[in-house]
DNA sequence: AATTTTATTGAACAGGTGTACAGTAAAGTC
DNA sequence: GACTTTACTGTACACCTGTTCAATAAAATT
């Protein structure tokens, strides 16, 4: 049994109306009465698919980084490990990313907004770097905790950028990416 | 003039009042009314001072961040720069106040909770390190896109972390941050 | 086309939110 | 100690929240 004409239309009709409102206010300034009201749907029937605004909004999110996944894996279409000498600027896609997602990524990183959006990513590019570095282990690291590490990294400098309002351009923070990622460890680098 | 006394009372017993509920629900779940209810305030007066419960949070863990640049600076009581190579597993404080902190980290961190928290933590780590390295600039690297990706490099192990609700001890995350920063570049890592 | 299933509606409830304002009381000032 | 300032109180209002339940209507099933 497929799923049901009606919940398909409330979805839809809900999904609309967030868009809208949030063309107005941001996220946590949303109320589920607006939403439901804009969208001809009895507030008690949000309830019955969702328990908050957010909820709805996940769903969006979840949409975006899907498509996060796919430019990831762009650069490895012809092949499957890549080491950092060989690391290219150009092969980096995340930036892009969030650079075509802007406006979204700007609600999500807003500070008022529940930190449940930050986890999602994070775990999309941790699960990215996971499945990406089995071949690569190294002895004695937590190879789990490494791929935090390092997908957290790469989110820190996406937070810098936020901050900053999206002023640099992607491809500049690829190249600080690669600078970055090639200081050799015995360089010094402070804790 | 100093602050009023009657401010200083009211503060206080929400302070008080916060702590209390904390003990029963999670922080998005409290009510101001609750909060006012315990503290014996009128709402009207809560509002005079906060917006939100978020914000009566703010101020404890303000305190709290305090401290953990207060850990983060033991270690360079006798010297001005740690160099890499130096680095010893006894001396990084971070995992150690997290652990110490735990009780207000598992709010930090809980999904719910507003984002805002985490850019508290992320900042606070990142002053430090800006302070940290100014002795070790990289050339074309930007100084301070460098201490955002390696500040937030460090919370995602933090991250992790609290996803295995605090297993492993400090010391074990101390050795294991030791090994990752001590890769050779060259020992190849994908982005 | 008739029947069954179920998503949606509308109304109602107790409680929370954010704001306003006049009255009170407690602090600071002289 | 009397005076002035201002933090706090109590009340009120419109709106939002989360839940319940019988009634309705729109699907799916036969």
């Amino acid at each position: 049994m497929r799923t049901d004409l009606r919940v398909i239309k409330t979805k839809e009709a809900l999904h609309n109306a967030l868009l809208e409102v949030l063309d107005e206010k941001s996220l946590n300034a949303i109320s589920i009465s607006e939403i439901c009201r804009r969208a001809k749907v009895n507030r008690g029937t949000f309830y019955l698919h969702y328990a908050q605004v957010e909820d709805l909004f996940e769903e969006y999110f979840k949409e975006i980084t899907a498509d996060l996944a796919r430019s990831y894996q762009e650069p490895y279409r012809y092949v499957t490990v890549l080491k950092t000498e060989e690391l290219n600027p150009d092969t980096i896609r995340i930036f892009h990313h969030i650079e075509n997602y802007k406006r979204f990524y700007r609600i999500v990183f807003s500070k008022k907004v529940p930190i449940l959006y930050y986890y999602l990513l994070f775990e999309e590019i941790k699960q990215l770097l996971l499945k990406d570095q089995e071949a690569i282990l190294h002895e004695d690291i937590d190879h789990e905790l490494h791929c935090s590490y390092q997908a957290n990294a790469i989110i820190g400098i996406i937070i810098d950028w936020y901050h900053k309002d999206f002023s640099y351009s992607a491809e500049y923070l690829n190249r600080q990416l690669v600078q970055i990622v090639n200081i050799q460890s015995g360089n010094s680098k402070g804790i």
